[in-house]
DNA sequence: TCAACATATCGTAATATCCCGATAGGACGA
DNA sequence: TCGTCCTATCGGGATATTACGATATGTTGA
């Protein structure tokens, strides 16, 4: 029974890896993760000040980290904070490889 | 005192690993990528019509994918035959993968 | 050399992304 | 409640990406 072996195909990408890829493969964004180095939290004007971005840019990019699983965000008071998601991060990372392993 | 030791920051993401990572971050690319499973060779009118594109579009993404190290190519005649870059998918991989546990 | 074929490059419109300033929404303290 | 602070969303201009058809470049065989 059983579908027998085999995961048959390589796969696709997930759409989880597909929105971490994309949101690692941008320079602001890049630099921004280096932000939270060694389990740093961070509000949105911290991120945009110390990237050198405004603070609606800062706001929008991690939303796009957000969704690509690489950053989360807790609501402390009136600042929200942001800090890596090593979980997403080893995920995303598992499964790209996972993909690379099916076509390289 | 001195700055210390140590390796420092976790550093940035060398460009090689950027590329990789803007030339996964599409999904035609991505689809180009699994044609490549099993250590398939391919020419670029292959590639075009098995992803549904066309030839212009082919060679130009599959430039992409090679200045992100994914793919290598080889001329056999006439034709240019495009392969999974195994070594050059590892290597970025393990960049990224450097990458994240410095900031993840 | 000249055709025939395969790939690469050029020019382009359509679309998406980036970043901003302005403004709306939420949370707290007075 | 009101005012302040912080974040999220809106609207838009500049730029980048995508995919195409047309054309140039390069390779082989006649």
């Amino acid at each position: 029974m059983a579908k027998q072996a085999g995961p048959q195909l390589p796969a696709e990408l997930r759409t989880a890896t597909h929105d971490f890829l994309k949101a690692l493969s941008s320079p602001t964004r890049q630099r921004i993760m280096l932000l939270f180095a060694h389990g740093a939290e961070l509000s949105v004007n911290e991120v945009a000040e110390q990237a050198g971005i405004g603070q609606s840019t800062a706001s929008q990019q991690l939303d796009i980290l957000r969704r690509g699983a690489i950053v989360t965000s807790r609501r402390e008071g009136k600042t929200v904070l942001y800090r890596a998601d090593r979980e997403g991060a080893a995920e995303a990372l598992a499964d790209l490889q996972a993909y690379l392993k099916g076509c390289c």
